[in-house]
DNA sequence: GCATGTGTTCGACTATATCGAACACTGTTT
DNA sequence: AAACAGTGTTCGATATAGTCGAACACATGC
């Protein structure tokens, strides 16, 4: 009945069905399709019954929903409004509107902003390109960190053993100019730390590269990352970063982490009701 | 505390930690500031040592995240993830994606795709009017049904139980042309009923109106609506409904209705891997 | 310095979740 | 037709696993 926890981690009191809980909740977000109740049983090791009981209690808070024809079990409404709520409560995304949006005019380029999550980024706020081209919003969506600048930019400014591990976690290649050698990886993240400014030039889609920048916290972690996604031949022309997009990150960069450093420092919780 | 079962439905055993858990990320989604172990307990008159359990499990998961300077709780990224998954597997969006893009370009208004969620119309879609101005997204936005033409479109073919329920339960007035008054909601309704089409006109935001049809699967319920939203000196000019975007309306809801109940009469799970 | 606040820990009690087998139902196979 | 192999669902016995409440350590403000 006990199940050992992996690789001898600290073993903290968690409460097993709310654990269980969650990770149906994961295995219907993961896979692209509506599970029944037996396969989600199977998966996770549990017996029919139990795995029963926990879908209706998701599916009465709507958290997961029940389609009524095969009956088989998918993610609720209220799952989305949750995830909005969570940007609506973030900080870093919060305080990125105004920065992202002066960059992406500026530059005239599509500006993400990212945080850490596991070993992928989440974009937390996308503004789209100031044209007329049809965009999709990629705002939830993870990619790989060592497939993306802003991903490169988090972890070059992390501490060692974060890095590490991130270094170590399965590093899959994403296009045929993906970076998967944890060595020369290690090596990119050095100079990223000096020049301040990440690079990634076609490592995730083809044709498109990116120029990021970390944002640091009072603390000085760096907490996320900022920077403008698009084509080659504009980002990189002739091989060349371009020089204004770099400055232009950069400044912005700066900009946001002062933001997010002076919230706390000056005034704490000065937000809240009193 | 205790929803009631709308027309006395069944009531199932739940599981309570479960039951608990969910009802702490409401919490912590519903307020829009992060929340302390105490708060919680005393909000969901649970003792704080089992509101720490629960918390400390859920953060285990990522659905929730400590700030490690105060002590308190919001939500965590994994939210945001599996908000976006709910997203990826939701079929009215999905089929809604390319329908939605052409009546934005065919009637040059911003259009939004929802379903009922509560008493709410939860915004799963959202096409930027094709115009170079800024836009906010609502995606995962929900809106009080009886103050958009997306939930009177929706309302108006729900069966009467259902539809009962949403008149009687608390109608609040957004602006100062909000209808709230159940009877002559319910007359409107009727006239939504007979023509496919509802309307809304700065019940919800001043200066700004909606045009919407709902959207039918293949048993016929209204699973959700689809519209266009805009200031009113386009949509209603000079008092008349613009007849164009009347007839786009119509003619999209039209489409994906078709779609909607085509996809599960003609072939029984044809993306699935046989 | 005390008083109040916080998040956190711990152990005893029993309410509570888990299991596993049996159920009703559907569609397919024989 | 009838037996089969699936599904989602129900139910009761068992002891596990979650809940409570008081005590803890730490921070803040009087």
């Amino acid at each position: 009945m006990s199940l050992a926890t992996p690789d001898g981690g600290p073993r903290r009191a968690t409460i097993q069905s709310v654990e269980r809980a969650a990770r149906i909740l994961k295995l219907l977000g993961a896979g692209s399709w509506r599970l029944g109740v037996t396969e989600v049983a199977e998966r996770l090791g549990l017996a029919k019954g139990t795995a029963y009981g926990l879908l209706r209690t998701l599916e009465a808070q709507e958290l997961v929903e029940q389609d009524p024809e095969t009956g088989k079990y998918r993610l609720g409404p209220a799952m989305l409004q949750l995830g909005n709520a969570f940007l609506d409560n973030h900080e870093l995304r919060a305080r990125s509107l105004l920065w992202a949006d002066s960059l992406a005019s500026r530059g005239a380029e599509a500006v993400r902003v990212g945080v850490l999550h596991g070993s992928n980024v989440l974009i937390v706020h996308h503004v789209f390109r100031p044209d007329n081209s049809v965009q999709i919003l990629e705002v939830g969506a993870s990619i790989p960190w060592h497939a993306c600048a802003l991903g490169k930019a988090i972890a070059a400014y992390l501490p060692d053993a974060q890095r590490r591990s991130l270094l170590d976690s399965g590093l899959v290649p994403l296009t045929g100019r993906t970076v998967t050698d944890p060595a020369t990886l290690e090596e990119s993240l050095a100079t990223v730390a000096t020049a301040g400014v990440a690079l990634e030039d076609q490592e995730a889609i083809v044709g498109e590269a990116e120029i990021a920048a970390p944002v640091f916290d009072d603390m000085g972690h760096s907490v996320g990352a900022i920077g403008v996604v698009g084509p080659v031949e504009r980002l990189v022309p002739d091989g060349r970063v371009s020089a204004t997009l770099l400055a232009a990150v950069r400044e912005t960069s700066r900009g946001l982490s002062r933001d997010m450093g002076a919230g706390r420092v000056r005034s704490r919780g000065p937000a809240a009701r009193p």
